[in-house]
DNA sequence: ATCACAACCTGAAAGC
DNA sequence: TGCTTTCAGGTTGTGA
């Protein structure tokens, strides 16, 4: 489910919750889930505080006091659900079977001066469901990088401009559409938002990575700048159960041009195509082939 | 080395 | 209605 936009949404709001917050407990409800959990997972956090949550590509990073990192992927379905203590299950849908991990934070003793941000004085508890369990979580020392190891150019980053997607394409004779979904080109796309930012492009998914001139790089650049912009704006993307951490759901869905588009007409009023859908290297790819060359 | 594809899972939706 | 098939936002390991 998550791409980058839904991985960010998820991290803005966790991170008002957990940030300074304690792990008190732990549970673990299984041994694995694409992984295996680290080696003592649950002693290693416990006592140790959430100092600071951000993201990298798709991957949440979450540092503690105790000088190691928290990294979570929420694969195909992974979710958070924020609950009151001795009250896991809430809003939204999700079958509590596939409640994997819980943590209990520590509340918050001081006040809190900003009305608009919800103060939780007393325990609650983070719980991470994940149906398909594709996610996973790992534990880092210091410079240690685990699974971010491999990982290109953050999108959202200044330095990610035409030149150096160019550069990185350069050897590449794989379809565009195939080289955006490697991580190692760009991290945090997924199959929507290389749909969305090919069209935005006026690329075609089925051209050859080192056939693109620096211009259309320059091009594709910002137009996955922009797609994932509007993307966190509206909270993220809502197929089946994606959900933000407080149950609301994202709406950037209600604009994809051309991702689960099959048999629409083409979002250009001047061009007058039909979206078309293909398979490449297994994931559906869709895209105008009047307009996008 | 690169690339396409299967595998890892469950569940929703479509097809019969 | 119910059973079967297909498909899904990701990543990794394989075999060609």
């Amino acid at each position: 489910m998550p791409e980058l936009p839904e991985v960010e949404t998820v991290r803005r709001g966790l991170a008002p919750v957990m940030e300074g917050r304690r792990f008190e407990h732990v549970r673990l409800n299984r041994a694995d889930i694409r992984f295996p959990f680290p080696d003592n997972f649950v002693g290693r956090l416990q006592g140790a505080v959430l100092k600071r949550l951000s993201r990298r590509a798709k991957f949440l990073v979450a540092e503690l006091s105790s000088g190691e990192t928290l990294l979570m992927h929420l694969g195909m379905s992974g979710r958070f659900v924020i609950g009151a203590d001795n009250c896991p299950a809430e809003s939204g849908t999700h079958n509590p079977k596939h409640d994997h991990v819980v943590f209990t934070m520590s509340g918050n003793d001081q006040p809190s001066d900003s009305p608009g941000r919800a103060t939780r004085s007393s325990p609650f508890v983070i719980i991470y469901n994940d149906p398909r369990r594709f996610g996973f979580m790992e534990l880092l020392s210091v410079g240690d990088q685990g699974r971010m190891a491999l990982l290109g150019p953050e999108p959202l980053s200044n330095s990610f401009r035409g030149p150096v997607l160019h550069a990185a394409l350069a050897a590449k004779k794989a379809p565009i559409k195939s080289a955006l979904l490697d991580q190692r080109i760009v991290a945090g796309l997924g199959n929507i938002y290389v749909c969305e930012a090919l069209y935005g492009a006026h690329i075609s998914p089925l051209r050859l990575s080192n056939t693109l001139s620096v211009d259309e790089c320059e091009l594709l650049s910002v137009e996955i700048k922009t797609t994932l912009e509007l993307a966190i704006k509206a909270g993220g993307s809502t197929l089946n159960d994606f959900a933000a951490v407080d149950g609301a759901l994202g709406y950037f869905q209600h604009r994809f041009k051309v991702y689960a588009q099959k048999d629409k007409t083409c979002p250009d009023k001047n061009c007058g195509g039909t979206i078309s859908r293909t398979k490449q290297a297994g994931r559906s790819s869709f895209y105008c082939d009047m307009c996008q060359k």
